[in-house]
DNA sequence: TGCCTGATGTTCT
DNA sequence: GAACATCAGGCAC
């Protein structure tokens, strides 16, 4: 799993499409499926990491397959997958995931339904029950695991420009899975 | 359907 | 003290 995520994120991004995230909890295991994805890294003015490294950065400059977890706007939690080699900053944001097992017990989580359990990346994570708790978990562990799956063919995969950040704006890093009803509000 | 805004806390300057 | 990788609810059209 380490060697696969090994690699710039903007690469590792679109590879990212397709795999499967488990959660286990409360004897419950829910397990979804990433359906749009964010790369940044440390040459990326909209990255955490930009600025060089900090308490909070931490985990980003870590060996990857490591959750980065962080807290935003006062009320949400937004979750990462480290990507590149260790000293890199750099990392996958999950933006939007589509549920496969556990639904139920998502939209208790949630007191949401259908694709607004998880179409943004703070949504997902309530989903999941992720918090800070999970910052710098190793994803190979429970009891959240990154399972990869064979990556999507290129013709399913569409990139565009990212969302909800205010710098670097231009950078093409955003993929998400072509046609999934799943994926956050388009920025078109 | 689409814009505007309030909620709310962590991090960094 | 300001910025912030957001969401949901309210109101106007």
């Amino acid at each position: 799993m380490q060697d696969y995520l090994n690699r710039p994120a903007e690469l590792a991004a679109p590879l990212l499409l397709g795999s499967i995230i488990e959660r286990k909890i409360d004897g419950h295991t829910l397990r979804v499926r990433i359906v749009e994805t964010e790369a940044y890294d440390q040459s990326d003015a909209a990255s955490h990491s930009y600025k060089g490294r900090t308490p909070r950065t931490e985990i980003m400059f870590g060996p990857p397959g490591f959750l980065y977890v962080y807290f935003t706007y006062g009320m949400h939690y937004c979750c990462n997958i480290v990507t590149d080699q260790e000293g890199r900053g750099s990392a996958v944001l999950i933006r939007a995931v589509e549920p496969l097992e556990g639904e139920d017990y998502m939209k208790a989580l949630r007191d949401k339904s259908g694709k607004d359990l998880s179409n943004g990346p703070a949504k997902l994570c309530q989903a999941l029950s992720i918090t800070k708790e999970l910052n710098g978990h190793d994803l190979s562990q429970g009891p959240v695991t990154l399972v990869l799956q064979e990556p999507l063919p290129a013709d399913r995969i569409t990139q565009t420009t990212r969302i909800g950040i205010s710098h670097a704006q231009e950078m093409p890093w955003r993929f998400y899975e072509t046609g999934n009803p799943y994926i956050s509000k388009s920025n078109s």
